[in-house]
RNA sequence: GUGGCCGUAGCUCAGUUGGUUAGAGCGCCAGGUUGUGGCCCUGGAGGUCGGGGGUUCAAGUCCCCUCGGUCACCCCA
């Protein structure tokens, strides 16, 4: 066993299956920048205090921070989810309204691993500022569900939710608070002392207890103030209009304090286990003026790419193998001179993907490397050929015992563009990537 | 943070009530074919049995602790 490893709930991401990552946040990024969205890249540290305000009262920031003091004395974190980041640099840069950003990084959370639970998540997301326009929320959510689409999965649940404003969400947590109270003998254990500090968590709890006291509870979405009412009403139909399948549940409560108005939660029907979420966001109105900026509402989404990876497991997309990086020519040199660096750089300069052997390994061995690299042509260069000033090509898709053709040094590198482009190209990581 | 299960070669695993130098398949390297790839045959490299302590004449096997994985709770992506 080896002395390092990997700390706890961290991975490495090793070829070829990184290559699915490549793929994930390129598809991602194509979507979102066709949109008009442009990347941010920002610290993966920032003071303490940023992601404090995105909410004290949730377990993480409450417990699940990476925090830790740096030689200069300044209190810093990792990021544990990407909207703190957005809007701090928003606040701190006052780029011009609609700001419409997208990232895709890591992020951070002290919790106990499990599968689709890491300590160091990935994230892609988008983040808009600068306007509070329904048919802005039905933009981000739409392009949530496009980047679904584009990836292939095919069991997305999208539940929406409205959990109102600064004028309604007061009126309902108090009507809440009324329901509670008449009930809270019949709550779970924990709920049953705790009810009273976070309302909204009662509804959220999967315990049985919970669930059937809290069956007939009133509903956010009862208590919207017109202008949220009106608000949600256009989003659901911005959703109809985009035929973006969805259904409103009115429990739907996430985890972190800043959401108002709109949220939402995609989740995989493919994933059995209790992490079946892939991402979820909404809008959040207040936080920049929270966190110091002029009011600005703003709205986005995470999707935790790990996540939308172990989801395209289970529904048999995304694999290895239609994936794998393929080259084009794969050089065999067992004469000992040149030919193999030379040609290998002439064709690498002219675009042909081409890879070779080292080591003076014998014919027999680097065959066998080029026959699983997937290339097409092999490129031999014996003693013979070698003072001859010519190449044996060898067509790798037809099987042992293929007849190789001689080419002169010279004119290789044209033979070998010819051969390329005369049939379909190779199927590869690039061709897929621009699909 | 709490609890259940698991931890043997790079990977997937076998290892009988504790008992000699711990095995297989795949993968890797080489040879069979002194210059030619998918199959086949032969051989080789590779393991302080996650780590530490204990019981015993003897521990991969039993006990304790610890680390890691996994599942559930919690929480979320």
């Amino acid at each position: 066993m080896a002395e390092f490893r990997t700390p706890k709930g961290t991975r490495d991401i090793l070829p070829p299956e990184s290559a699915r990552w490549e793929v994930l946040v390129a598809r991602f990024a194509g979507i979102v920048e066709a949109a008009g969205y442009g990347l941010v890249l920002s610290p993966l540290f920032e003071n303490v205090e940023v992601f404090q305000r995105v909410g004290e009262s949730t377990d993480i920031v409450r417990k699940e921070m990476y925090q830790f003091t740096d030689k200069g004395g300044r209190e810093l974190a990792l990021r544990p989810e990407g909207t703190a980041s957005i809007v701090r640099a928003f606040v701190q840069h006052r780029p011009p309204t609609p700001w419409k950003t997208w990232y895709a990084a890591p992020s951070f959370r002290y919790e106990q691993a499990q599968a689709g639970r890491y300590r160091q998540h990935h994230q892609g997301g988008i983040e808009v500022l600068g306007t509070d326009d329904p048919d802005v929320d039905v933009e981000v959510i739409a392009l949530a569900w496009e980047f679904f689409v584009a990836v292939g999965l095919r069991l997305i649940t999208l539940k929406v939710n409205s959990l109102g404003d600064a004028t309604c969400r007061p009126v309902y947590r108090e009507a809440l608070r009324a329901f509670l109270e008449t009930r809270q003998d019949q709550l779970c254990d924990e709920h049953r002392t705790r009810w009273e500090e976070n309302p909204l968590r009662v509804l959220d709890c999967k315990k049985a207890e919970c669930v059937a006291a809290t069956a007939d509870a009133p509903h956010q979405l009862d208590y919207l103030c017109d202008a949220c009412a009106q608000h949600f009403a256009r989003v659901l139909e911005g959703l109809t209009a985009l035929d973006i399948p969805n259904v409103v549940d009115p429990r739907l409560v996430r985890g972190l304090d800043y959401y108002t108005r709109t949220t939402f939660e995609f989740a995989s029907r493919a994933l059995e286990s209790a992490q079946n979420a892939l991402g979820g966001g909404g809008r959040y109105d207040g936080l920049v003026e929270e966190m110091g900026g002029p009011p600005t509402p703003g709205i986005g989404f995470g999707i935790g790419l790990d996540r939308t990876l172990l989801a395209c497991n289970e529904e048999g997309i995304l694999t290895i193998e239609e994936l794998a990086p393929r080259i084009d020519v794969f050089v065999v040199d067992f004469a000992g001179g040149d030919g193999a660096r030379d040609i290998t750089a002439a064709l690498r300069r002219v675009g042909v993907r081409t890879d070779r052997a080292f080591g003076g390994r014998s014919p027999k061995s680097q065959l066998k490397s080029a026959d699983r690299s997937g290339a097409r042509l092999a490129l031999i260069i014996g003693p013979d050929e070698a003072a001859s000033g010519r190449v044996a090509i060898k067509d790798l898709r037809s099987g042992p015992g293929t007849p190789q053709e001689l080419v002169d040094r010279e004119a290789l590198v044209n033979e070998i563009r010819r051969r390329l482009s005369s049939d379909a190209p190779t199927v590869g990581a690039a061709s897929i990537l621009e699909s």
